[in-house]
DNA sequence: CCTTGACTTTGAGTGCGCTCAAAGATGTAC
DNA sequence: GTACATCTTTGAGCGCACTCAAAGTCAAGG
């Protein structure tokens, strides 16, 4: 029996997902009730990927499952929605890119740290002096 | 009384926590049992915040809990324990980059989904042809 | 016929990271 | 002196997003 579409685990593995999150998803409204072969298994189409994929992405980047359901919710309403999805769509690329900002400072740092590390280990390598630097770890305080 | 150094509170603030979370993080050995007040009220140092601030850095980043512990246990044993450190952080700093990749990504789509929705209310505004474009909404599958 | 394996459902359980409640001590302001 | 704010402790509770357990169905293979 095969019935078209996929199966949920080829879908999970389509999507990065496990089966056990696609069924969770179904079931608070995050994706519509997906079809069914005859023997009640079921198939994802296409569209149901795209629409994962979406889902997945958005997740991947911290958006709650709450604002994914408002937003599916709205979707099933549609065009008559836009104006209020693209707010939910604009306000979350802020935070994505409140996000990126954060990683890069934090990556600079660590960058700035590891540095510090292999000096430290060198000194220790050539039996160098011990005085270490002033906080030779956790130090770049406030601003930095 | 004030026995040099910060209240709890003043310590949240500048380091965007709450005094909840502070005290929690010295429970969970994030930090070492700090100085006290002559009545018994935490007092921090400035090492305390600059490491503290570090914490929540890595926390923002979403370092989990666990490898902060590992981290911080590591620090106490000073710099013979510098490579292993070193590897936490770079470790880190891997994660950080994926996360940042995956944000941009993101980022991307969003924008291009919104210029979307942009143009759907465009039609509606005119009255135009409600014809949308292939998927209207979610689109943008796999690759893209 | 029997086993195997992939699926189904419902409801409960898990891990993380806080977050709060309760009861009590202390210092400052009126 | 008494109210008030701010701190203290311990242990429990919570929200999120899964994740799994149990019991059952179904189709194919040997």
């Amino acid at each position: 029996m095969q019935d078209a579409g996929y199966t949920i685990q080829d879908m999970a593995e389509r999507c990065g997902m496990t089966a056990h999150t696609l069924r969770y998803y179904e079931r608070v409204g995050l994706i519509q009730p997906v079809g069914r072969a005859r023997n009640g298994h079921r198939r994802y189409s296409e569209a149901d990927e795209a629409w994962l994929h979406f889902l997945h992405c958005m997740r991947a980047t911290n958006m709650p499952i709450r604002e994914m359901q408002r937003y599916a919710e709205l979707r099933e309403l549609g065009d008559a929605t836009s104006l209020e999805r693209r707010k939910i769509l604009e306000d979350h690329r802020t935070a994505i890119a409140t996000q990126i900002v954060e990683l890069q400072q934090a990556h600079a740092l660590l960058t700035h740290k590891i540095a510090n590390y292999k000096k430290i280990e060198q000194r220790i390598r050539i039996g160098g002096p011990m005085i270490a630097e002033p906080e030779p770890d956790c130090s770049l305080a406030p601003a930095s």
